[in-house]
DNA sequence: ATCATTTCGATAAAAAAATATCGACAAGGG
DNA sequence: CCCTTGTCGATATTTTTTTATCGAAATGAT
């Protein structure tokens, strides 16, 4: 395993792709793997999967066997952090935000939901998924309580700004925002923007272009 | 504006950003805008924005006073085909696919959702935000009918790769699966997996990590 | 025990993307 | 009218990412 310098943000993406591939495969009962059938299941090069697995794998691979299956699926979970449960919450409990509470994964992910918060009386007090829907009110002093340092964002645009900056003042590090609208965050916050609307016109329209 | 071929991922990716700083800047009246102020807006190089901006832009940009906001905003559109509306079909009226239904913002990105259609009879003939919940026995024949082209898959995993192929067999030329599984699908047709969670982990970690 | 085969890891080359540099040109001030 | 300033566009450089090449090592067969 490298130093952390040398890990680009392509590697990182990839990392779940060949960790969803793995555990397929270890399903399946295969011990090990080898760099070419996981580049041929996700479309890239097999010296590029080396070069990745490099990275984050504890034990070289063995020439002609391939890749230890479990291992490498415990080096990238604990790479990707999965190994130590991080606490989410959830602001806005529209459509999306219970979305959010419901959606099946997030805990094999090292991502546990805990609640959502919303402004909207009638909403606070409702449980989706066993997790509780809570008033904006009590939302600083959860989160301080819990140390909470993830945040996902799922309000309408204009309330958007106003939210994130509540979660900075609570001291949530990393936020994921899909209100469609540029916000500032200081430069300690991790803020990653999702417009689901952009990203899907994108896709479409890539039928299109020669990208 | 120069030919497809020399069109970037990287640049299609920013496209939206400029697109929504832009729209805001229209909205406060402004008439020009430089590429430095949008650079800081959006945290890249000034040089980067004029690079992309010249792959879109039908007109140059003017010295002293920088790009003409609404012809801008107009090629971009153009450029990423928002202004020819296509209509999108979900599949799954689960927790992601309602809220796909009521998203505020696809139609101004050119997308237009229909409808969404489910196997559970208990949620068919439903509405939400005015789209209708239909049967998938009906699928195939309102996807001919309606010639769609873009679906979105928002099912279990378990369900995932089955609801591909219909949709594939169907004629959708492009697909956006949320159910966390590896698909497959024919190559002349785009297949876009979002794994929410692992996204949100990603994110998550690399505040530990340097990227 | 030896050998052919498969697969790895390292290094080198190529391609792609981002950044830096620089001349040109229009707008506005003296 | 001429000079300064801000901004662009083009070209060159650097950095990053991907792909290609090749020797070495371990397995399984003979």
């Amino acid at each position: 395993m490298k130093a952390d310098k040398e890990i680009s943000k392509a590697t990182i993406g990839r990392l779940p792709l060949y960790l969803r591939f793995l555990q397929e495969a270890s399903a399946k009962g295969q011990k090990f793997i080898s760099s070419s059938v996981i580049a041929q299941s996700i479309s890239v090069s097999s010296v590029l999967v080396r070069k990745d697995l490099s990275v984050v794998s504890s034990n070289a691979g063995v020439p002609r066997k391939g890749f230890g299956v479990t291992t490498l699926i415990a080096d990238i979970e604990k790479f990707l952090g999965y190994d130590n449960l991080s606490d989410v919450v959830i602001v806005g409990a529209g459509g999306l935000g219970k979305a959010f509470l419901g959606y099946e994964g997030f805990k094999n992910n090292g991502m546990n939901i805990v609640a959502a918060f919303d402004k909207n009386p009638a909403l606070v007090g409702d449980k989706v998924a066993g997790k509780p829907i809570l008033s904006m009110d009590d939302f600083r002093h959860f989160v301080e309580e819990h140390k909470i340092r993830v945040g996902i964002i799922a309000v309408p645009k204009a309330a958007a700004q106003e939210v994130l900056d509540e979660m900075v003042a609570a001291g949530v590090k990393a936020v994921w925002n899909f209100a469609p609208a540029s916000l500032s965050a200081p430069k300690d916050v991790i803020l990653k923007t999702e417009d689901l609307a952009a990203s899907l016109s994108i896709m479409a329209a890539s039928r299109f272009k020669s990208i």
